[in-house]
DNA sequence: ACATTTAACTAACAAGTGTTAGTTTTAAAG
DNA sequence: CTTTAAAACTAACACTTGTTAGTTAAATGT
């Protein structure tokens, strides 16, 4: 609190005037782009696309989040766990529920036999790891265009382990 | 401190009698995998293989160090930004020495026309981030045999890519 | 102009951190 | 058995953490 503090320019406690604890600016930021792959995982079950456009739609939505939240995605993979309950088994529940999501798409892909018949559970992971991953590699880089990111990630993810 | 004494069964002070700091634990628990990786990596490279063999070689690396020192392992991602200096910059050297040598593997590969012509960087990056992860989802899902999960990797990630 | 709200300040708390000093118990060696 | 070394203990240190109380300055509305 105290380094974002100085990093506002003001006193510690002052920070308490605009927000309530510590603990709120993490689940409040947490929970809203976790809050946001949901409202796009929706989106897209929803939609009338194949398997694995919804798939390719999935990267696309990845790609874009990281772009738009850089930061707060940044916080995922190591500050999750210090979300206090109730607000952690909120943040868990979306979480198992997207994982599952995912899973469903994947295997609704094989059964179309748009992808190759790989074990669901070993692509649904190194997909989503690779997407989480994301964050930490795009504020390196920088990629020039997003839309050829997108494509690149779609070639390597998908068409890579697809029948052809 | 007091956590892992209450672990073993002791009070804090009594660690200090078998360790000289909890810096030293970090950087001796992080610096051997970190050595582990680059001597996997000088192995390999040093071998005759092609450099899509060695990419497979690479895999089973990963596979095999996140089994055998998965605890060790689960703590790069979040802790080794708490590595003190000089610790902290031996190891960085380290991560980005093998982080390069993975680089030319691949774009080796890419230039014998073993891998289609992808964005190098992009395949580093996807393809590292999930032998990354892995351990996470090891614990979860422990699968019954090692030989396939590599197999299954080595599918998924680079015959993925690959030209066919 | 004054009154009221907003947002900064200083000071301090309670709890938690890694660590050290000094002492006592347990184990090993003579 | 006695001496010595190893490893546990208690107590406390200095520092950091998130947070609250009480107060003062700045902005806003009437």
């Amino acid at each position: 609190m105290r380094d974002i503090a100085r990093e506002m320019g003001m006193e510690a406690a002052s920070l308490y005037n605009h927000i309530a604890s510590k603990q709120r600016i993490i689940s409040e930021l947490l929970m809203e782009v976790a809050e946001l792959f949901t409202s796009g995982m929706e989106k897209i079950k929803n939609s009338t696309a194949t398997p694995l456009q919804q798939l390719e739609a999935l990267i696309a939505l990845h790609v874009n989040l990281t772009v738009s939240h850089t930061n707060a995605i940044s916080l995922l993979p190591a500050e999750w766990v210090h979300l206090e309950e109730p607000t952690l088994k909120a943040f868990i529940s979306l979480r198992d529920a997207y994982e599952a999501d995912f899973r469903v798409l994947i295997q609704k892909a094989i059964e179309a036999k748009q992808l190759a018949s790989v074990d669901v559970d070993v692509a649904l992971f190194s997909i989503l790891s690779t997407l989480r991953w994301l964050y930490s590699w795009y504020t390196k880089y920088q990629k020039k265009d997003i839309e050829t990111l997108k494509k690149e990630l779609i070639q390597n993810l998908l068409y890579g382990i697809n029948l052809s």
